[in-house]
DNA sequence: AAAAATAGATTACAGGTGTAGTCTTAATTT
DNA sequence: AAATTAAGACTACACCTGTAATCTATTTTT
């Protein structure tokens, strides 16, 4: 699996918004939530490609970057890996403890209960 | 929120099993799973101890280690945080994930349902 | 055409991390 | 008592990360 670090992901998914994407376009996404410097923001996407993230095209001296994964089968793999990791891949545990600290609202609830449903007709 | 390396994470884990524990205790439990040497446990106890995340006593010339916080707390904390970057905060969509692509069994929907009626009965 | 801006490439650098090795000192074994 | 072992302290070192600055080659602007 790709290892990406915090910043390299925050990069990568401000591509994912919208792709392919140019850096000047990356990095006007960020800027509203990061006060990164372009440079940094560079940086990222060099490493995010080396890492075999990102690919791009030329288009005159300008790259064109396209994520090489979804963002939902990333974060799949980051959730099992968390799962595993700090529940011993047990899901419930996980929902328990936010139940257990009053982080869930009426709406979590529905729509949990919602997945559930989608899952039984599934069964079927 | 202290934040903690994998590594480190793993041995506070082996010392939440039971404690307080020494540090051989600690290496022992470990032993199954890890190829660690024995100083590098060492290492991982002091910056562990340096974050705050452990404390001792002296016994003789041995520490015996406690940890500063519970288990719980701290994977909540963890899985609050990592809920907040990869999907905005919000639960349903992580759990969906994992049914989407086929991570749950009947039991962890058992489960779920469990966490969900039990948190309903609450709110009464 | 000369100057300035801009794209990406390369370099920088401190602090964290994984993974120990060496040093010092006290306890245990011979 | 001398030698060995074992506990923790200190040191090491390469790679990762966050966060850019500088260099080089084009474009764009004046």
């Amino acid at each position: 699996m790709i290892e990406l670090s915090k910043a390299e992901f925050d990069v990568l998914d401000a591509l994912w918004i919208n792709y392919p994407a140019t850096a000047s376009q990356i990095i006007e996404r960020l800027s509203d939530d990061k006060k990164w410097h372009e440079k940094t923001i560079k940086t990222l996407l060099g490493r995010l490609v080396k890492k075999g993230a990102l690919t791009f095209e030329k288009d005159g001296r300008q790259y064109i970057y396209t994520p090489c994964m979804e963002r939902a089968d990333y974060t799949l793999k980051e959730s099992k890996n968390f799962i595993e990791r700090f529940f011993s891949g047990r899901i419930a545990p996980l929902v328990s403890g936010f139940a257990k600290s009053e982080q869930l609202s009426q709406q979590d609830i529905n729509e949990l209960k919602k997945v559930i449903d989608d899952w039984e007709k599934n069964q079927k």
